[in-house]
DNA sequence: CGGTAGGTTGAAGTGCCTCAATATGAGTGG
DNA sequence: CCACTCATATTGAGGCACTTCAACCTACCG
């Protein structure tokens, strides 16, 4: 299940550095930290809400996601987590995890030790802040997820789960043309929107109607992104930050 | 409005050291920030979603609130903050404030610049890592609030703000016997729940009528915590972190 | 071809919303 | 000390978005 491959390291590297300005030995640090890779298959959470944390988890392929359960077993989808992301990182300062992770598609993971990860943080205070900086740029996204289920018709959070994964996309380049790939089903979007998964698909179906997108086989096709984005109330602000504090 | 107030940036030292050991002289360097102090009237919001932000907001007294509203004007409060939390801790690092701020009730507030905090992160690099751990620790609260906000009946929801703020308010030791003082009125704890006014109201009256707490001129006393907490489905875990990663 | 996961449809029930009115209580000025 | 005002709290009645439960359909796979 464990193999060694660090090469992937860069492609967290990336990741970091498209918010944070590092410099070239900076970037040596973080290519030299440890890590192994490994596969799980779709459906199956790897990391229960309150376990121990001494690795960091990055998304290599495939789509993550965060998960709460309240005591009856209903399942809530706190956050999506793909290519490049660290899943866990509002996790690792707490050594606990916040949430639960779950595959939802085959997906491939990276895991940086803990211990070599604060030791580069210490002696590079920069990487320290760039980490920071990207667990409250995850924070901001969280926020907007929280406000998206509070007060929001489910019509407008199916419509913002996709303006929000669209985007996400596009940042990372995996948008194909008005369309993009999410591995998801509907049982899990209604998890990530809290309504029935019943509802859901009466409401992706309106969607569908109206000509606003359609999704077939995991491939969302948008057709009218400004209609989309207006059902959604979307304001993609909260997801793109300039290199801030770039001292 | 701004007045010169160094004392009372114990205080939040005393915050931070509750979640990350420091030394003497990182508290000194603490301690030796700039900082000043004002006051806001309740019902003033003195930070909008999208400021740009170049001070750090301790909260000194007071309840204050962060909040997201929708095109169509609707609020909903997505964090409170009470004595010692630091109120905008997800957005320094952002340089953009993420969320509005608003005075609940009366309050004070300290200012710290973020360039000397940041001076001093980069000095101190374990004050940076406290301040993540924060900020994580935040995020975690965070999560929560939207698992609260999503799945559940209304009941729960206010169930479940009572037994946080309940706990959070233990903490800092400002729990009277079984009940605390809460700044709020029932439209604002309507827009903390993502519920109406007059909804709010009568779930408020319903807990009221089994026994298990009232709340009259901001004071709630809770005559049945068991009964709220299994109403709330509240794990208080989330709250609670070890000193970790203490190396 | 049977089994299973995911998707679609129908019909009835309900928790919460909406709008609208009234009550309460604290603060203010006469 | 009362009259007035305003924010807050309470109550009523009707409507709808979403839930619930149940069936059926489709596609994929061994």
């Amino acid at each position: 299940m464990l193999t060694n491959d660090t090469r992937t390291l860069d492609r967290y590297l990336t990741r970091l550095a498209l918010r944070s300005p590092l410099t070239q030995e900076e970037r040596q640090a973080i290519l030299a930290l440890p890590s192994s890779s490994s596969k799980k298959a779709a459906g199956s959470s790897f990391v229960a809400s309150g376990d121990e944390i001494d690795h960091a988890c990055v998304v290599l392929t495939g789509l993550v996601s965060s998960f709460k359960q309240t005591r009856d077993g209903t399942r809530q989808i706190m956050a999506l987590h793909i290519c490049g992301d660290m899943a866990d990182l509002p996790s690792i300062m707490l050594a606990e995890a916040v949430s639960g992770l779950e595959a939802l598609s085959d997906v491939t993971m990276l895991h940086i030790p803990l211990p070599a990860l604060f030791a580069v943080s210490e002696a590079y205070p920069r990487i320290a802040l760039a980490l920071w900086r990207d667990g409250a740029a995850d924070a901001a996204i969280q926020m907007a997820w929280a406000n998206n289920v509070g007060r929001k018709s489910a019509r407008s959070r199916l419509a913002h789960l996709f303006c929000e994964m669209g985007a996400r996309y596009e940042q990372t380049g995996s948008r194909v043309g008005l369309g993009f790939e999410l591995l998801m089903t509907q049982e899990q979007l209604a998890d990530a929107t809290a309504i029935t998964p019943v509802h859901l698909n009466r409401t992706l179906m309106s969607l569908r109607a109206d000509g606003i997108l359609d999704m077939r086989n995991k491939l969302v096709q948008v057709f009218d992104w400004p209609a989309l984005i207006k059902a959604a109330d979307f304001d993609p602000r909260y997801l793109s930050f300039r290199l801030a504090n770039a001292h």
